[in-house]
DNA sequence: CACCACTATGCAACTAGTTGCAGTGCAACG
DNA sequence: CGTTGCACTGCAACTAGTTGCATAGTGGTG
């Protein structure tokens, strides 16, 4: 799966901060993930390694070779799992059926907002990066497409989270516009 | 986490079934998992154990105790991680900006008719059991807007897999109307 | 009555992912 | 010139979750 991302050579750290950015919505790792994967896929004969040691800072800028990219065509090449969505706060909603808690419309309220806040920082990424979307080359099309992806899921989550409140009959706090 | 599921008694195997319902959408367990999360909770002491054992077929109930209602009230009251998405399709299209690779539009299209199934499914479960929502009690309309969720879910999958479909200019092979 | 599907539980071994710690070297700040 | 922050890598120990297997009773079908 790092395999993809190692396509554009990188260390590490610089792949952990790339998570952040192109397909954070879809995938997450540490910093800690990556550097196993990393190991596991050297020694799996995938990758070149190059070590830049200015002084004895050791900066590994990882590859990928024609046996990793071959090992990439064969991954996609096969059916994948169906996306998988986990909400810890779905759970706690289910239990409101049963349990009075005083401290879920909050935590509620908090998921809100943070979802508020991604889809802002997501949407002023498009406008900033992908303002003519029909001058764009298939690189950018597919990072698009991603960034879009983020997008409808923030809102998914945001209009979700208001027919919650709504159903719950809780006060509307921060609910207001989504776009 | 399954404490929340156990607060309508049954056996492990009737909650694998059960969350293959309610909350299926958005946490999934197999019942391995199940089975051993209601093995550490027991001899935690938040859960009460009744063997019916008919025959020597045995058949374990649970039940949550007073000591498991408070540890759900004190879980309810910590805030809980972010709503997490995870999608190796989206790693794939991620791909597709560097590699060519003639099994990803059957693979997209495949993703996109499952979650249209599932839609259909959800939509047809709103359909039957919650046709008068203004009827409902707390616990009804919990299980909707659960339910609700399930539907908001699978329609973002769609609109975001023919997005995709359109920026990568595949052929429109299943994309039809959602609804 | 042989076979299959389903209800029902669980172990053992594994892979994936998280958390906490620990170190280095560089650059900027005051 | 000491401290802080950040780029950079990694180990060790853990928890979570998956896969494959084993077992057994029950009810229905051909």
């Amino acid at each position: 799966m790092l395999v993809s991302l190692a396509e554009q050579p990188g260390s590490g750290y610089e792949l952990a901060r790339r998570f952040d950015r192109s397909i954070g919505y879809f995938w997450q790792a540490t910093h800690q993930q990556i550097y196993k994967v990393l190991g596991r896929m050297e020694t799996a004969g995938w990758l070149d390694v190059r070590t830049l040691g200015r002084g004895r800072q050791d900066k590994k800028v990882y590859a990928v070779n024609p046996a990793g990219h071959d090992e990439i065509l064969r991954w996609m090449g096969q059916p994948g799992d169906l996306e998988i969505l986990r909400s810890t706060l779905a759970v706690k909603i289910r239990a409101a059926a049963f349990t009075d808690s005083p401290e879920l419309p909050g935590e509620i309220a908090r998921h809100r907002a943070m979802h508020a806040e991604r889809l802002a920082v997501y949407l002023d990424m498009e406008r900033r990066d992908f303002a003519a979307p029909e001058t764009l080359d298939r690189r950018g099309r597919v990072h698009h497409v991603l960034l879009r992806g983020g997008i409808l899921a923030e809102r998914f989550f945001l209009d979700w989270l208001d027919e919650v409140v709504q159903a719950l009959q809780l006060p509307t706090t921060t609910s207001g516009v989504n776009l």
